[in-house]
RNA sequence: GCACCCUUAGCUCAGCCGGUAGAGCAACUGACUCUUAAUCAGUAGGUCGAAGGUUCGAUCCCUUCAGGGUGCACCA
């Protein structure tokens, strides 16, 4: 303990000799602080109000003080004057810190130099803080204690409340975008006896009484179909995977994704759906779809650049994929290792190294090839494709949607094919199969990463700018 | 997992060629009844991330470790 804490303690207990309670109880706060000082007009010069929030700096003067008070909303000031509190009020004010809670009863004024200011006529101590917070003009920089602190983090720095608000406004308009379109939000599980749905490596953990190993999921995606096979047709889920990887500026190990799934449609109406949604909640943040990150303007005005991934290839690597022999002279070129490798594994990593970082504006990459796409509809005109897309914007993979495959013989030979790569330690989700043996409707499928279009939206470079408690070592 | 960088007061940061630590804010004492990064005067505050090594002497050089950052790897 430090000598700060035990300062701001022994203020605490003079507190409670007084007959205070430093640590508060309910109290009826009116409006918020923003509320008040937007509204206030001459006319409501001497309107009573009750306020609450943290002091964060304080300007004292002998006999009278101004205070700063934050709630969630905004900032007000705060007058006390000796005169006004009396005597033995204006003592217990002595007692008051940078960072305590306090709520304050008075009227509202204008100062000589016109800023909305209660006087105050009484004060509460709600919640005394017993460590000082960082310092009022820099606020908490140390991105390590923003981190692991992150209630520090967020009283102290304006511009991270605001982004985890506007993470809040973003996943609430998304829900609104899907409900009003009829979708039905689900749950499914998070605990998984086989974990599917895509190839990450998962976390395991164990259920004692029924002594069975467990995965953390790394997709919804197989419940989610059983689902359409249900009969639900119109069905979406936000909410965590995990993935037992590494972590990144991109990645964190556990993250938000939504995946949907809608009933006779396919991935081009998961197209106009990604764009729509994600155009409209950019309109709403940003009040237009020119919207700033990093050093790019990206213009999110649908419709949206489609390309092919042939084409894209074609275009940044000047690569004909189904010459082999060029392939792998690209892929030694750019000193990609090819062992054991079939051709589209080599070009997908030609593409992943040369084409992902020139897709800044939003585009839509469309027609991958099939053997990379397990759960996806072969393209009508070409079998050697199939039928998904992935958003990718600032050079960001964001999206990804297939048209979904319901063929469940060919579902469960190229699961088959799959697990003999021991990708998915052999498992095969046979209950899964056996769904779509009873008829899986026609259906587009679209997973969007909610932490990465978090970031995008409100130009922040890091993930773990965008989740409020990433993970961090011991 | 690999490479590079960072770690100094509660917070934000200085610290030269190796000679043993500085500022601002915050705190404490005092002055001050419309301030707003309030002001003025004074006081106190440090295991320089940890452990070893080199040296007469290490915040500074070397090694190891811990945590963090960035890039790479991993990641349909």
């Amino acid at each position: 303990m430090n000598k700060f804490e035990q300062e701001r303690i022994e203020k605490v207990n003079k507190l409670k000799e007084c007959g205070l309670d430093p640590y508060g109880s309910k109290y009826e706060n009116t409006k918020s602080l923003c509320n008040i000082v937007e509204e206030y007009t001459d006319e409501k010069e001497g309107t009573t109000v009750r306020v609450a929030g943290r002091i964060m700096t304080m300007r004292p003067h002998g006999k009278t003080a101004f205070l700063d008070i934050r709630d969630r909303t905004g900032k007000i000031q705060a007058y006390i004057k000796k005169d006004k509190v009396g005597e033995q009020k204006f003592d217990i004010f002595k007692l008051l810190d940078l960072g305590d809670i306090i709520g304050v009863d008075g009227e509202l004024f204008k100062t000589r130099t016109g800023e909305v200011t209660v006087y105050a006529t009484d004060f509460t101590v709600l919640s005394k803080a017993i460590l000082p917070p960082p310092e009022k003009w820099h606020g908490l920089k140390d991105v390590e204690l923003r981190y692991r602190q992150r209630y520090v983090d967020l009283f102290s720095n304006e511009k991270s409340m605001n982004t985890f608000l506007n993470r809040i406004k973003i996943i609430k308009w998304i829900r609104e975008h899907l409900d009003n379109s009829g979708f039905l939000e689900v749950e499914t599980p998070m605990m998984q006896p086989i974990p599917g749905g895509a190839t990450a490596k998962p976390f395991i953990t164990k259920h004692n009484t029924y002594d069975m190993d467990l995965y953390l999921r790394i997709a919804p995606e197989l419940y989610l179909k059983r689902l359409l096979v249900g009969g639900m047709e119109r069905v979406y889920e936000m909410n965590r995977n995990f993935r037992n990887e590494g972590v990144s500026t991109k990645h964190n190990p556990e993250f938000t994704m939504i995946e949907i799934y809608q009933a006779y449609s396919d991935y081009e109406g998961m197209m106009t759906l990604t764009e729509s949604m994600i155009a409209g909640i950019a309109e709403k943040l940003y009040g237009c779809y020119k919207i700033p990150y990093g050093d790019l303007t990206l213009d999110l005005t649908p419709p949206w650049t489609r390309k092919k991934y042939c084409d894209l290839l074609k275009e940044y690597a000047g690569l004909d994929m189904a010459d082999k022999n060029a392939v792998l002279e690209k892929a030694a070129e750019l000193k990609i290792s090819t062992d054991g490798k079939e051709n589209d594994e080599i070009v997908n990593d030609i593409f992943e190294e040369v084409v992902e970082k020139e897709l800044k504006m939003p585009t839509f990459v469309i027609d991958y090839p099939k053997s990379l796409c397990p759960l996806t509809k072969a393209c009508d005109d070409n079998p050697d494709f199939a039928q998904r897309f992935e958003l990718y914007m600032a050079s960001m993979e964001l999206a990804n949607a297939y048209t979904e495959l319901n063929e469940p013989l060919e579902q469960a030979d190229r699961f088959r094919k799959q697990a003999g790569d021991g990708e998915l330690g052999g498992k095969v989700d046979e209950d899964f199969l056996h769904s779509l043996k009873y008829g899986m409707p026609p259906a587009g499928g679209l997973g969007i990463g909610i932490d990465r279009l978090v970031m995008l939206l409100t130009n922040t470079v890091s993930i773990r700018d965008v989740i409020l408690f990433p993970l961090l070592r011991q």
